[in-house]
DNA sequence: GTATCCATGCACATTCTGTGCATCACACCT
DNA sequence: AGGTGTGATGCACAGAATGTGCATGGATAC
């Protein structure tokens, strides 16, 4: 693990808060220049901590209005059948989120789409032809309270 | 829904991959003048439908080890206790994402913690011991096979 | 004590951004 | 058809942001 000092950890708190935030007003609330914010900043994109930025789009108003969880229990647990279904969901743009997971399904997926017949097609055409399935099991969000993707830098955790 | 045409679909398709391209370059791409593309980006920000530009960061890199993801059914389906839960998980920085979710889990939580005690001491100190909530079902993430959270702008979703 | 290494601030050249302005295309109305 | 208005566009330019060179200072090791 690349080392990290409180000043780099700052500068990752406020910037997967607001990545639009200036050197310089970064510097100003930390207590640094913003050369060296600068400097800072590049060496944590080259050590791979800040992966990129990302622009954070409200999904209804562009119309994607259903995000469902579909769980995913696999047919038989072969190293093959694992490689295929992952090569299946990387490869699907619908799929936000993919998870191996401990319990009873295999895998679980954040899928978002734009209503609800989509999410019908996705499982019937995408998910269940694919012969390494067994079942899936989806649950829809009715609201979403909170989807910041964070991490928990506050409150020292 | 506030109207957007080709021009600003491409401009959010990129931007919620690279946030950190220039308005030159994203013109280039997608035939258009620098300061169009900027008034553009104005106008969709305003608008709320660039929320904000975020920074990702490797979860691993800062310590982060563990995700999980937390089924809660509540005791009684009253208003005031959704209310109170709904405060309660906005407030907690472990949750990444906060769902109101149809089936037998009334909320789904996406919680990232540094280990399983934290996961453990999260689930014990912050979830249970709060009087609305019924019981927890907690599966952990042991691979994430991907993790955008971009919406299917591509292949014309 | 001395040498080395690294973080830092400052200055400056380069690049980026966003606004003013004139032009153009398109729709609408008479 | 002609005239008018609305909005999108590109260009130019002023202001702002970025990142690199350079000198300084503090800490560590020898």
């Amino acid at each position: 693990m690349i080392d990290i000092d409180g000043f780099d950890t700052r500068i990752l708190a406020f910037l997967q808060d607001d990545a639009a935030v200036t050197n310089q007003q970064l510097g100003e609330r930390i207590g640094l220049s913003a050369s060296q914010v600068s400097r800072r900043r590049q060496r944590l994109e080259e050590t791979g901590v800040l992966r990129r930025y990302r622009a954070d789009i409200d999904p209804a108003s562009v119309g994607f209005t259903v995000v469902a969880f579909v769980g995913v229990a696999l047919d038989a647990h072969s190293r093959q059948n694992a490689r295929r279904f992952k090569d299946l969901v990387r490869g699907l743009p619908e799929v936000q989120e993919a998870h191996v997971m401990t319990g009873d399904m295999d895998y679980l997926l954040k899928v978002v789409v734009r209503d609800l017949a989509a999410l019908a097609d996705f499982i019937n055409e995408d998910l269940l032809p694919h012969d390494s399935v067994r079942n899936v099991r989806s649950s829809i969000a009715m609201e979403t309270l909170k989807d910041d993707n964070l991490l928990p830098f506050a409150a020292g955790l």
